[in-house]
DNA sequence: TCAAATAGGGACAAGGTTGTCACTTTTGCG
DNA sequence: CGCAAAAGTGACAACCTTGTCCCTATTTGA
């Protein structure tokens, strides 16, 4: 009787364990209702598979005991976890991506397949979108932003973020434009976004951390 | 007179950016009084190393425009940045390692060679340690723990990682003795540990999520 | 030169997390 | 049965984050 409610259940397999924990809180984001499950090993997640009933299997198909370099063992992962979840949606999320492979993933019923240096913090309800509006999802755009990021420890996570923005303003744009697309991106007051950016000022200051940009 | 002080500046050189935030954290958490720099691409990076003294420098050299399949790419990249910042420590976290990449990492120079699926959550402050102690670090130990995990969205942190604790109690092991570990690791109450268990339960109960080891 | 933009603050309510303390109810089992 | 160990609750202070409101100097630019 414990389980049998309609509470999604997802499942990530993937070896590395930062990457595993970045994919788990990126499917909270997207899907705030969810249990989110995660393994690194194949027998793990066919033990998982075996119990649990899962409607979204998240894969990397770069695992150990098989070789990633191999394409054939990267199928191997990605067909038998496919068969053991036929009703579940699958999601393929790859270091070294190629359009072949998205070919072999689609015939096999895989619906979305993501390039991990083209997966951006926050994407993946998008990602969920497209999948629930077109039935697949290809993310393959090799777009490597240039802008270089700066963390400050010292800041909140909300600080962090204006100062990003600010950072990257371009040149004869005012401070109180950014404000603003702040507070419509965030779905805040603009002011506000203008008083996190002065806190934000204020305390690398203190800290005495004050970047060149300031 | 904006830099100048002893904040240790860090630069983190990685494509995919799940993983790149992820490393910002971790270098956050082993060393809270640094500024941490990130970028994506080569001449991005290049262009840090010329205006900022960095005192550490991580590395993935599965960069774009670079193959990560090529030894001798991977090399270059590494090569290039090591010899732009000849000051700093370096530390090179990779996805597909071998023995002998790090031979020929060491012979330039490089102080840590670290697999990105041996790198755990809280474990850059133990490298780091090594590194100062003995001049360098290899983690290439596969050790996989075979262990599923559970996330749950209605929980806080440390609610996750007590639960996390609690479930993987082997069989024989009182309750109390994971609550006197937990206390230790996390250096607070046994007592409080035990509180944030229940808690954790009682959040689960009521969002109606008990998972099947209850 | 006068208005707009920028810089620098103080204060506050609401809500979540952390770490404790004290108290009640259920179990297990000799 | 009876009692100790284990499990389940309520409350709370300290702290941080979020989003607001309001106030005053200084700089800039049309």
């Amino acid at each position: 009787m414990t389980k049998s409610n309609s509470i999604q259940e997802i499942l990530i397999v993937e070896d590395q364990h930062l990457m595993r924990l970045a994919l788990v809180q990126e499917m909270q984001a997207a899907l705030p209702l969810s249990i989110v499950h995660a393994t690194a090993t194949m027998t793990s997640a066919l033990e998982q598979l075996r119990r649990v009933p899962f409607a979204l299997v998240v894969i990397d198909p770069g695992l150990p005991d098989y070789d990633p370099r191999s394409e054939n063992d990267r199928m191997t992962v990605i067909k038998t976890i496919v068969e053991r979840s036929p009703t579940a949606i699958h999601i393929v999320i790859t270091g070294s991506d190629s359009e072949k492979e998205w070919e072999a993933c689609r015939t096999m019923g895989v619906a979305g397949y993501i390039a991990k240096n083209s997966l951006k913090p926050g994407t993946m309800s998008t990602i969920l979108e497209r999948i629930s509006d077109h039935g697949y999802c290809v993310g393959i755009m090799h777009e490597t932003s240039v802008a270089p990021e700066i963390y400050h420890t010292a800041l909140s996570p909300r600080e962090q973020e204006v100062l990003a923005w600010m950072m990257q303003r371009p040149a004869g744009v005012s401070r109180k434009e950014i404000y603003d697309q702040l507070g419509e991106h965030m779905s805040i007051d603009a002011a506000s976004a203008e008083r996190y950016y002065k806190r934000a000022k204020a305390k690398l200051l203190k800290s005495g951390q004050l970047p060149d940009s300031l």
